[in-house]
DNA sequence: CCAATTACTTACCAGTTGGTAGGCAAGCCA
DNA sequence: TGGCTTGCCTACCAACTGGTAAGTAATTGG
């Protein structure tokens, strides 16, 4: 059936683009992990870009899901604050790919201009933001500073997740489980000041 | 000369790497840039990875040294410790290709366990988490909590930087501003933090 | 003054890339 | 039954890739 090669393929392009970047794969590449030809993939997406849009486009949307509904989850805004947050960091580690993925688009992204991160990153932002306002609460008058608490918090997860894979390697799984529980911690202690 | 022929390749190859990655980036790309044949490259650096890796190198380098004077130039741990940071978020800054191109590495470098990271990561991390021990007087049985914690940092510093581009695109220049200041706030924040 | 080195160049090549063209088998709908 | 769409394939192509070979013009040192 036509929906579930589909996400398949969308599923080995998450592994392919994030272990080595749009550049650095080839349509062939995906479609061998996959176990199709290069033109199945041409045959549903149209093109490679089209085809790196949509799993842009599904990862931004996971992201954005898993927030809102952690963000349901709890009653004072300091809860959901908090909760959001871990949340976060709960998830990036459990995708670790799709974080590392979205995390090249980001540096991709840095010039072109595109499409995807208009209507995906800056409502995110401000969604996160609007949390922090809440729950210290802050008046309208430091958005800014609120962002940058958002930003701040998710360079501690994004950049930790991203490092994951080298840290792991250069340290040893032991102290890096430790390290994993300790990251978090500093993550809370982030959200949580005044 | 050679040298200067050489620097000027290294720096327009820190620009076309940053901009696209080394997959995305052709040999002749570079050497455009730079007005020459893409053979004239290869005649100075043999390969394209040599290119790269001398690239990574040089980058690798100047941070460490920047670290180096900084730390030398204030008296008591916690100033040292306060001061190396927020020197680090100011290189960043000025640095913008240069960040990105090295937090692209750290991407493409998590499976391939490669050279470059071992006597250059890990010794970095290493002397800024002895920054934290000492500013903190911490015992060396805290080591992860202070990795942790110069994780963190780096997290804040380097997921800024990298989305720099795209935040004064998307949020302007003069809100990105105030923003850049606020971003420095934060990073004491989790810098001084008992 | 001449030999050797340096700093490049053009010419070329084999492999890989994204993409087109066209076909073919299977299922669906009339 | 027979036409149409869907899901894939093989065959092919032009463009570009990193790299080799071989040459040239200028500089340098004995």
């Amino acid at each position: 059936m036509s929906q579930s090669t589909r996400e398949m393929i969308i599923q080995e392009a998450i592994g392919a683009f994030a272990e080595k970047g749009l550049y650095g794969t080839s349509l062939d590449n995906v479609a061998t992990r996959v176990g199709l030809s290069k033109q199945a993939l041409l045959h549903h997406f149209g093109s490679k870009r089209r085809l790196y849009a949509e799993v842009i486009d599904t990862l931004s949307t996971m992201f954005l899901q898993e927030i809102e509904v952690a963000q349901d989850n709890r009653h004072t805004a300091p809860e959901r604050l908090r909760y959001v947050f871990s949340h976060l960091l709960a998830v990036t580690q459990r995708e670790e790919l799709a974080t590392m993925l979205l995390v090249r688009e980001l540096l991709d992204n840095h010039d072109r201009t595109q499409d995807v991160e208009h209507w995906s990153l800056k409502p995110f932002l401000l969604l996160l933001s609007d949390l922090v306002l809440a729950a210290r609460s802050w008046p309208e008058s430091r958005r800014i500073e609120a962002l940058a608490r958002v930003y701040a918090a998710l360079g501690v997860i994004n950049y930790f997740a991203i490092s994951a894979p080298t840290l792991r390697h250069l340290f040893g799984e032991t102290d890096f489980e430790r390290w994993k529980i300790a990251q978090g911690e500093e993550l809370i202690r982030v959200v949580e000041a005044d």
